[in-house]
DNA sequence: AATGAAAACGTTATGATATAACATTACATC
DNA sequence: GATGTAATGTTATATCATAACGTTTTCATT
């Protein structure tokens, strides 16, 4: 498995974050793990930043929020893209080798030699887009 | 010109945003402004929606900072991306039509109608990647 | 098992970012 | 000059994040 070295604290923020079908911010995982006893927010903050940092949680810079990989596991240096529906808040987690190819060229043709990116893609999901009116 | 319509508040966020080489938070701005009679954040910050709005200034989410638009100006609604150099903090704006292509092909992939995005990559500059020793 | 270092944890306080709500002023138009 | 709207000013507060410090837990080494 994949999280065999995390610590109690981890395994709840992370355990949270599975559980929700929506990104959440750091103050709403911890009301919800007010109930497991967490009760300041370093507790979580120090959590995520471990999370991060093995690639097993994203945070979405444009929503201050965060959300579990939706992948095996990202490692945590590859380029990662999300598509965020204003509508819903769902979200879908992109790993495209071609349009991070691109995104260094990018990056190249202005002097930059990239390390980390946030590459988050606002708009409406189909559904969203389109509501169904029979149901 | 470009700003013949901005109001006082909105001309003198847009002008410290430009005297800056690098971008500026919020509560810098409004420092900058107390010698001419800005007290607080709601002043900055409803100049900043309109700048945006405008498409005169955009917002890094990575580094919950703002900065003038580096191009004539910028339709609010393009994909605008940024390279970010974390040494100096010099900022490139760039807008590439193929990437943007690419960016909307990769939101359509996953269902998504995209209205805007925050595209942000961090590095190192040339300069800051190899530093010039003799000087 | 004792022990000591490192990691994780708990807690308090505070810093940093952003907005809600409402009062006042400026000013164009009638 | 009355009136309506946009902009502004002001207070308070919501939201997001981390510094700093002391205690407990973990666990490799003895």
């Amino acid at each position: 498995m994949t999280d065999l070295k995390l610590t109690k604290n981890q395994t709840l923020v992370l355990s949270v974050l599975e559980e929700s079908s929506i990104p959440l911010s750091a103050y709403t995982i911890l009301e919800r793990l007010g109930e497991h006893g967490l009760r300041a927010p370093p507790q979580v903050y120090r959590a995520l930043d471990k999370l991060l940092d093995l690639g097993l949680a994203h945070k979405l810079a444009s929503m201050n929020s965060f959300l579990a990989c939706q992948h095996t596991q990202c490692g945590s240096h590859q380029v990662t893209s999300f598509a965020i529906c204003d509508g819903c808040e769902q979200v879908s987690e992109i790993i495209n080798t071609e349009f991070e190819r691109q995104l260094n060229s990018l990056a190249k043709d202005v002097g930059l030699q990239p390390t980390r990116s946030t590459i988050e893609i606002h708009g409406l999901c189909d559904q969203c887009a389109h509501p169904n009116p029979a149901t």
